[in-house]
DNA sequence: AACTTATCACAACAGTTGTTATGTTTTGCA
DNA sequence: TGCAAAACATAACAACTGTTGTGATAAGTT
């Protein structure tokens, strides 16, 4: 097992104590319990614990714009748009326990100006993203010219963000189904 | 000065310190230096921390209710809708630190389910109220008929949670204009 | 085979945490 | 004026934190 391999294996491993106890009580001790190890192996991968859980969330991330990729690929139109939405949604106990790290991650953030830079970060790539797909939407005449597309793409983050939360908090809040049915319905009023 | 009101007092206290350095910097210590007294103070008011912080998060909620109840009365139809709803938008500075706290202590709950329940009592209260005023509206037909209603009314907290979060992430995202343009773009598309 | 480096275990560190106990001052009431 | 309770200060407690250092062992290279 090569040196990334093991450094990934310690960040989910401090991903699954995160989503499970939070990310208060995912000290070193925890997350090398988690792993199965000493906490010799943590601190051996990574300078400090910042750097961990830095690491950990952008796994998260990343696990978004790949997914977004493998379902946005081969489609196209609002119907493209819509499946990027959606899978960056908790429509699965799996992806729940991802919103859960990054809900924790950004209630830990508060009062830490760097931190908070990190989801500024995310957020831009996240609005790039959405607003590249919109304005091609655009020029396609599919969607409305009189719109704010900058707007709009925050617009439907804010969409997404809202609806895990809820989940996040219960999750029985949006079932799979209505999850779906909210995005569809959002995007159905920019068309043309 | 009352019991009550020394007691809010500290929790206001906490309130700032959370809004300012975020919840797991907010110790007791801090707490009272914010407050300008000793910790004996804090442990006379107040249990434990866990006491203290769920009456400050309380307190940020009754705020809340307080804002719907003052904005929404003297309206009626779509426009008191839209006044409940935009009382709770961070459309100032001020709330924004409102919303500080509220994001902190959901961050905070990720791996503690008493926690986690307090939200959904919350969450359930204001839906409560949204389903009830979209009850009124769907009466007087002025909204669709074939809505679900409580659907509706956890899109609606998902519409200002969304927005909310944007904001509290980074403070320029929505202009107060472009917060009550969304919330009134969601509305309308409800109507008959 | 010798040597270097990566990997990991373990222990000790200083600092911070919530909580509790004890003591002191102030307040309010009879 | 007394006295009891509230209000507050201070200090100490044990538990836990991230970090660092010291070794031991394994892997890989020359």
């Amino acid at each position: 097992m090569g040196h990334d391999d093991r450094r990934t294996e310690v960040a989910e491993a401090a991903w699954r104590v995160i989503a499970r106890e939070g990310l208060d009580r995912a000290s070193m001790r925890a997350i090398a319990q988690e792993l199965g190890c000493s906490t010799g192996v943590v601190t051996h991968y990574f300078r400090n614990k910042e750097e961990l859980t830095l690491f950990a969330l952008e796994k998260v991330f990343e696990n978004v714009l790949e997914d977004i990729n493998t379902h946005a690929k081969e489609r196209q139109g609002l119907e493209k748009l819509e499946y990027i939405l959606t899978s960056a949604l908790p429509l699965h106990a799996q992806d729940r326990d991802d919103w859960k790290v990054w809900v924790a991650f950004l209630g830990y953030s508060i009062g830490r100006d760097h931190l908070i830079q990190q989801h500024q970060k995310r957020y831009a790539a996240l609005q790039q993203i959405l607003y590249q797909e919109l304005a091609t939407l655009q020029t396609s005449k599919l969607i409305r010219v009189d719109l704010d597309l900058t707007l709009e793409a925050k617009a439907l983050i804010a969409l997404i963000d809202g609806i895990s939360t809820g989940v996040v908090i219960c999750a029985e809040q949006f079932s799979a189904a209505q999850q779906r049915e909210l995005v569809r319905r959002h995007i159905y009023a920019l068309r043309a």
